[in-house]
DNA sequence: TCTGGGGTCCTAGGACCC
DNA sequence: TCTGGGGTCCTAGGACCC
């Protein structure tokens, strides 16, 4: 049996666990720049916002309801979510963090146990622990501990905690699941077979197995079998390699001066060197993509990107900044105005593999012509004085600068920001 | 006025090899 | 009249996830 921990409204709910007033509010966690909804209260969930959907749309309604804006504070959800990990791990120890806010837990070790009361616990240890309200779902494979866990959330008599272990429950759950609410069926499945009268995950499950496979060929076909109670998904224990690593963003306002796309694009592939230096990698590739509105009359989008392959792999700031500017000359099209720009590294591989391919000419090896000693320099300053502190002059944050007008203190990750406590 | 940011995997088709 | 059989690699596009 596999459980999921999902966490209600998880950015909601860490903005309410140092803000207790907001509590019974309708509170919405927003996008970068302010644009879209990602995280939205119960209260907010009623009024029928949908997830995703832009601001502006819902201005009046959000108004009328005095719903409470955030910006996103990724400081906080990142460590409040280590957090709920580590409270998690504590208790049941076979698990695999899947996302920000949610983990699949493997119950072999617990045959013996009441699955329904071990989940309890597990829901209200990581309450108390960490302020975080949790629902768990239980079930005999990962797509089905996912229906456990929807319906968990969704009805209230649940109380948080939903076990789907025999037959008849699991054939009964799937009746009033929406086909397009399952784990791995997204928008084009679900009006794909919408338009073939399947309605309900119990309506997949039953279909043939040589229909699924034609039409939705191999994953669609796991997920049938899991529906079914065949397990094809395990426990993923070990985070696989990581093949990109990408930093893109939308801009405040438009864009237009080729100085300031070089600046974005100049902090981008900083901020990319820097999580490659993190996470011990050396990248072989620099791609860098542009785009010009695309809600605007559609005869005036551009969309530009190329990708070129680095010398030597390395994981130096100057090197990765260097190649991605010759890029952004080779994309950039005067006239266009630009809403968005992202530098991604690819051709990842661990720095301390002996796979290096060295320069015939040259012999600095993985920082190419930078500096081990500066770019240790640049990530020390930049972890004790805040990431951007130190950084190229290239890198600046002139024109393109992001709307973030209602960010929240860094509550648990900055010494500035501690929340003082009065007797 | 205003529309997120980060990923992965699969398939089909074309170019190329012998 | 008759035109092989077996591969790999790359890319674009589409599907999905949070």
């Amino acid at each position: 049996m596999f459980a999921l921990v999902d966490c209600n409204n998880f950015y909601v709910s860490c903005e309410r666990v140092f803000n207790p007033a907001l509590c019974n509010r309708p509170v919405v966690v927003l996008s970068n720049n302010d644009g879209c909804i990602i995280s939205r209260s119960q209260e907010v969930k009623a009024l029928g916002i949908p997830m995703a959907s832009a601001v502006f749309k819902h201005k009046d309604l959000l108004e009328q309801h005095d719903v409470v804006l955030f910006s996103p504070n990724f400081a906080l959800y990142g460590d409040m979510s280590s957090r709920v990990m580590n409270t998690l791990g504590g208790l049941l120890p076979d698990i695999e963090i899947y996302s920000i806010d949610e983990a699949f837990a493997g119950l072999q070790g617990f045959r013996r146990y009441d699955l329904g009361e071990l989940a309890g616990r597990v829901r209200d240890t990581i309450k108390r622990n960490t302020g975080i309200p949790v629902s768990v779902g239980v079930g005999p494979t990962k797509t089905l501990a996912k229906i456990a866990n929807h319906l968990a959330k969704k009805d209230a008599r649940y109380h948080g905690v939903c076990v789907l272990e025999h037959e008849g429950d699991i054939r009964k759950a799937l009746g009033g699941v929406q086909v397009g609410d399952v784990w791995g069926i997204g928008r084009g499945y679900d009006r794909f077979l919408r338009s073939h009268a399947i309605e309900t995950a119990l309506d997949l499950a039953d279909l043939s197995p040589e229909w699924v496979g034609r039409y939705m060929h191999i994953n669609g076909s796991r997920v049938q079998q899991e529906l079914n109670g065949v397990s094809c998904l395990s426990l993923e224990h070990v985070r696989p390699p990581r093949k990109s690593i990408c930093t893109s963003r939308s801009f405040g306002k438009k864009v237009t001066k080729f100085g300031e796309l070089e600046n974005a694009v100049g902090s981008f592939a900083s901020r990319c060197a820097a999580r490659l230096r993190e996470e011990r990698l050396l990248a072989g590739f620099v791609t860098v993509f542009v785009y010009s509105g695309s809600f605007d009359n559609p005869r005036c989008r551009y969309k530009g990107g190329h990708t070129v392959a680095i010398p030597v792999a390395t994981q130096g700031t100057l090197e990765i900044v260097r190649c991605a500017l010759d890029v952004l000359k080779e994309v950039y099209r005067k006239g266009s105005a630009y809403k968005k720009a992202g530098v991604v590294l690819s051709g990842l591989f661990p720095a301390s593999a002996s796979c290096v391919t060295p320069s015939l000419f040259d012999e600095n090896g993985i920082f190419g012509r930078d500096s081990q000693a500066l770019m240790q320099a640049i990530d020390v300053v930049n972890s004790r004085y805040g990431s951007g502190s130190l950084r190229l002059a290239v890198a600046g944050s002139s024109g393109w600068k992001q709307r973030m007008e209602k960010l929240s203190p860094r509550y648990t990750t900055c010494w500035e920001d501690i929340i003082a406590v009065k007797a």
